[in-house]
DNA sequence: AACACTATTGACCGCATGGTCGGTTTTGTG
DNA sequence: CACAAAACCGACCATGCGGTCAATAGTGTT
């Protein structure tokens, strides 16, 4: 048998994938081209498609790899309640503010079979969530129940339009505030 | 002197605009194409470079007008406090989530001086609303009241994300509840 | 009627892009 | 050492895009 894949194959995937969110977050999916994003990971255009099949496909595994994270880390902060959950998915963001944009905006753009598994693991992070806040009002409808998650992931995936490291309230002061806000919202429905 | 513009012609390109928000939503900005874009409208894609300079151009005019029409009408309902301003938020967003759409992740791609005119906008709608959750508690300092205006914006923007006609909660019913959760949670908010 | 300009089009152009290919170098295995 | 596959690259290709152009049809004005 001649030679396998190289021992780091692993990690050089995992840092084109960090090279290329940085890329495509900072220029748009659509208007990144695979060459930006090779000189912006220091290797050839070829080599990404040596270790990806396609810009698609490469989008995919950014997705794939940054949601699975999202889904273990908000899955894991389940029994923390709500401010919890909302601490632990904004901790998350912290440094992948550049696959969380791509997450918002192009996941749309892959074709829907492959958009499938993905939206399945957003799926879980949205029954987190309505678990959490059906525990603190188990009187609301199932309608109200999805309205108000929905919102609160309004409040958490906006933040990297407008929070700006080092201006303002911290991520972790932020993360308080939200918690008390929602809690409070949520305690003070009427109904 | 021979003739002028036709007398439909802001008629026109009011059509253009629509049709081209509408695909251009459809699509996204990026890889929908002027092609396209004609086609949706039923000219030809010479006609729409009549009418406008540049696909940017065309964007720009877009965005122009629904974001000056929201100002209108979120200014109008300053006066109706936090529910008010929602309520109208969210009616005017009713027939216009291809524009909305556009607003949240095309706008970045104008090149700068013409994005400045419609951040000037938008920032009127975020004063707008800061003023009304500075009505509601005039004990929060600047940080906070910033940081829970975009909350606010995060909750009202996020919903052409999830909110399906004829689906769950209607528009009106959504309103009512975001209003109800946003004001409980501004008065349950500590300090 | 003559004119000047608008409204409208299909054909065309240059360019950037996603993706491929033939080749060279490196490296693990027997 | 031999050698086969992996790792890597520069040059290339086909396609689709934003935008232009030359031409025709239509229309308000004198």
């Amino acid at each position: 048998m001649p030679r396998g894949v190289a021992r780091d194959h692993d990690e050089k995937r995992a840092g084109l994938r960090a090279g290329a969110a940085t890329y495509f977050a900072r220029h748009g999916f659509d208007r990144a081209s695979m060459s930006g994003a090779a000189r912006e990971c220091g290797v050839s255009k070829a080599l990404i498609y040596h270790y990806y099949d396609s810009k698609e496909a490469l989008l995919y595994d950014i997705l794939d790899a940054h949601l699975s994270e999202l889904v273990e880390v908000m899955e894991q902060a389940r029994d923390a309640g709500i401010r919890g959950i909302i601490a632990a998915k904004l901790a998350a963001y912290h440094d992948a503010d550049a696959e969380h944009k791509l997450q918002i905006d192009a996941l749309a753009t892959l074709p829907p079979e492959m958009q499938a598994p993905l939206i399945a693991l957003q799926r879980r992070l949205v029954t987190t969530m309505s678990d959490a806040i059906r525990a603190e009002r188990p009187d609301l409808d199932a309608d109200r129940v999805r309205a108000l998650t929905m919102s609160i992931f309004g409040i958490l995936n906006w933040v990297y339009m407008w929070h700006r490291p080092g201006k303002g309230l911290s991520r972790e002061a932020y993360a308080d505030l939200a918690a008390d806000f929602v809690l409070a919202g949520l305690k003070g429905l009427p109904e």
